[in-house]
DNA sequence: TATGAATGAGTATTCATTCAT
DNA sequence: TATGAATGAATACTCATTCAT
């Protein structure tokens, strides 16, 4: 009997990520204003009218779109964490995974500011969403600060830090994403992780 | 007959001037998505299918707005470095100068990145408009180059710097507006003034 | 073999009475036309689909309310020709019991109108649906005639008699419900108690 | 100038007729309820956004629809009134032509019916409209009232009487256009007139 | 008997744009 | 230079209904 439950709830599950999956494509293709529920739909190879059996509203599969996202995130940092050795590599493998994974997958980054921002219908995604993917922000976010305590730095150091970083790759994958980085001749990459060392070194202090 | 034309013209660039201010604010109210070319005209007192005498399309039209944004945003740069003493200073005046213009003007913010980006109907706006879009953000931001370079950098390390400090400025400014900042308990202007000071520190440096 | 049968009818039956209340819930809150299939099955604990077990479609569920409506109304007036002794007093009661019924429950009016007229798809209800609901109504003003007819009328004059009443009640509550009685500053009650009086004097009468 | 105003604006306005016009077409076709903005657009020749020119909204279409509506009513009622000789007569007259305007249009019923109470989605109409409405009805009852009070009525009565008609009225085209009142073999006009002499006799009375 | 999933047709409304005047 | 009128495509969303399970 649970056996059963079980299996039509992963059903289920397996479509609103099939579905998730579609957005994502479609996102990609098109970006983010100009995705419809239609084409997500029809890229999941559905009626329109059938994406709401699985999601209140275009707004709730953007959220849940998103959440995947973070939660994607969340596991590139952690797998940076365990792939390095001391706290100094382990702060910098785990800034460069966060801004590595923007950098491959651009469109997440704008799906993360629509939604975060006032591009939402009912005030934001209702204060519930808004708090877990908020939650889940964070966790994709706390390695950095956690290795900055552990490398010495005071908890609003640390705390600073992870926002300086969080900004600065949010500023250079923008300038990378709308070309205007070009312009100046530089790379995006090697200025992050230039960024890091910087910051890394003033921290660690000679 | 020379005078004919170019009081036609001058009334003709009023007219456009009026529009533009109309977007602006329009876009201050409303957003860049929210708003449409209805609302626009209707703000600046005219038809809709006026505005096509005048502008292109929408797309030319916001980017007509960005310029203006971006001619006065080099402006308040150009003032701020006249209204320092030493080079330092001027570093640093220049730099939050930019960071305080776009923290003053969100949506101007909004529509570089739209415009700049692959908002537009018809692959980008257009090499010469992009062009001139472009010369305009670097007269925004040569001065900040130009003061490295006064204290000693490289060409190519003044040049990083710039987009450095581009970035972080763009990045905090996104926190900010998004409401993520808050949530890392920091402040944006704080953190942006903490930044350049060790930029400029470790550029002057030991 | 017929128990198991009537268990099962009675069980049936039950769950129709189930949905049909929660249908005539869902009209009283928001309305016919605000009223929707969806609505009615939560009200009623049930999916949908579910509701297609019972009823053959909406209109036959509608049909449905309509029928119990029309059977308490009828209940309604036959307790009020119980509680009078004369004729006359009968005949008053009965038809201000029928009034007294859709004052108190507007919907039930919308609902006999919306089934009797053209909202139905399949041209009306089908015919047997229909002459059942003809004779529940005529079951409920039928006391009308009866009394008019103990009272003196010919049969002719009772039939109009009832009509008239039907028709003068129904254009009362009418007005009443859209508002309309209030711009005349007229008390429903009053008119049809009014009218009543005078209808039955004229049939005593001189 | 003046006349290059008038004449656009008359342009204007034959356009909303025309509208108008087949508003009410395809409401007598299809009903109220069933009419949607696609089939009025449709029925005048013109694209559904066209509408939008010249209404701002399907309500306010189908406000000026029943606007006209009880315009040409009130004329139906005053011409009538012009007709008859007597007081007696005219009252006759007056509350019959009111009747048969219904009786020759039904869906204008409807549509009064539907307009006046909660059909509409912003509360009404807006006061302004229902205002206008409430005045163009009373306009087109008036003369009821006036004739009665010419033939010696109080005020107050024959305000009564006024509603007294347009309820019996309202409610004898109700069950004629449900199909009800053949139910009863009766005849609508027949029993409209009935119950008018009925009350002319008893205000002129014994 | 009931459900979850899906459909297809339908809704009002908005938008940037065009064109005759 | 500007308008009024019109378009066509798009939007998110709802509905009654069906069907396999």
């Amino acid at each position: 009997m649970e056996k059963a439950i079980q299996r039509r709830t992963n059903a289920a599950q397996e479509k609103r990520n099939l579905i998730v999956s579609a957005a994502r494509e479609v996102f990609a293709e098109v970006g983010l204003e100009g995705a419809s529920l239609r084409a997500v739909a029809a890229q999941a190879g559905y009626t329109p009218a059938a994406l709401y059996f699985h999601f209140d509203s275009k707004e709730a599969l953007y959220a849940e779109v998103l959440m995947q996202s973070l939660e994607e995130l969340s596991d590139c940092v952690l797998t940076a964490a365990k792939s390095a050795a001391t706290h100094e590599e382990r702060l910098f493998a785990v800034a460069m995974a966060f801004f590595a994974f923007y950098l491959n997958n651009p469109r997440d980054l704008d799906l993360g500011f629509y939604l975060f921002r006032g591009g939402m219908k009912p005030a934001g995604l209702g204060k519930d969403r808004d708090t877990v993917l908020n939650r889940a922000l964070e966790n994709a976010l706390r390695p950095i600060a956690v290795e900055a305590v552990a490398l010495g730095a005071t908890l609003q150091d640390a705390n600073m830090l992870m926002v300086d970083c969080f900004a600065h790759a949010t500023g250079l994958l923008l300038l990378l994403h709308t070309g205007r980085i070009r312009m100046f001749d530089a790379s995006a990459v090697e200025q992050m992780e230039a960024y890091l060392r910087d910051k890394i070194a003033s921290l660690v202090g000679e």
